[in-house]
DNA sequence: ATGTGTTCCTGTCCGC
DNA sequence: TGCGGACAGGAACACA
């Protein structure tokens, strides 16, 4: 599910608990989600304070004051809400877990935050948060696309000499990270720029319409709370809007919406994944 | 090194 | 109404 836009929708969502907040109780409802929860993860939690919460790329951070990281990623169909409960206690109206809550935890003050993943895809681990740069998960990630450092020469740097569909190589996590399905349609129809394309062969002039759509798309889009298809929530339970901007992506045999184009949405296939796109103008 | 296909898991929707 | 198949926001992995 979660892009960028949907990942800092729920971090914000989470801030006013997670940030400065103290979690009394942790529980996990089963011993594994995508990968194995690590080593005596409730306990680790249970007592500490969250001093920030941050996002890179589709990674939520939560930085506690014991030195770790409760690293979060909601695969595709993992959301997060907020509840109030009584203080350190797990209530359960028939007295077991509501389906597919996996993660629950229990802050100071009365607030009850619950991690809800059918699919299971999504994972959690604890890392050291001073060896967090170095560990696997973010050692070979690409450039922030909202970062400071994300502009039309950082793009073609990373889209150099790549002989993979423009597609393919906007998915790729290590050159650019954060985008998704959705948004990598979204931005290349922006562009007008045809997903076929091999990468390494844009113009600079091409390559600047990119950054800027890129940067452009997740803006609104978190803007408007992320796209709702089917599981995103923002935390407070209300739907993200911005699935009803899109000009793409699941409008198949819908009009394109650039101007005086005329042309139709086809979807096709790109390494097993949908595309979404106007043959006519995006070239 | 780079590229594509398969896989994990559950739920929903569509056609018959 | 039931059933099978396709498909879904991600990304690690195995292979050509």
């Amino acid at each position: 599910m979660p892009e960028l836009p949907e990942v800092e929708t729920v971090r914000r969502g989470l801030t006013a608990t997670f940030v400065g907040g103290r979690i009394l109780a942790a529980a996990a409802h089963r011993p594994n989600l995508r990968f194995p929860l690590p080593q005596s993860f409730a306990e680790r939690l249970t007592g500490r304070r969250v001093l920030d919460l941050r996002r890179r790329a589709k990674y939520l951070l939560a930085d506690l004051d014991s030195g770790e990281t409760l690293v979060m990623h909601l695969g595709m169909s993992g959301s997060f809400r907020v509840e109030g409960e009584p203080v350190g206690e797990f209530h359960h109206p028939r007295g077991k877990p509501g389906t597919h809550d996996h993660v629950e935890l229990a802050f100071e003050g009365g607030a009850r935050v619950v991690y809800n993943d059918p699919r299971r895809f999504g994972f959690m681990d604890l890392i050291e948060t001073q060896a967090l740069e170095r560990h696997p998960l973010f050692a070979a990630l690409g450039v922030e696309p909202l970062g400071p450092d994300f502009h039309a020469a950082a793009l073609a740097s990373v889209l150099a000499g790549a002989r993979t569909p423009l597609k393919a190589a906007l998915l790729d996590q290590r050159r650019i990270a954060g985008l998704g399905n959705i948004y990598v349609c979204e931005a290349l129809h922006g562009a007008r720029l045809s997903p076929l394309r091999q990468a390494g062969g844009l113009k600079p002039a091409e390559t600047r319409k990119l950054a800027r759509a890129i940067v452009e798309v997740l803006q609104a889009a978190i803007e408007a709370g992320g796209s709702t298809l089917r599981d995103h929530r923002q935390t407070d339970g209300e739907l993200g809007y911005f699935q009803h901007s899109f000009a793409v992506y699941d409008r198949e045999g819908a009009g394109c919406g650039h101007p005086r184009c005329g042309g139709m949405i086809a979807r096709t296939v790109q390494s097993g994944r949908s595309t979404f796109y106007c043959a006519t103008c995006q070239r």
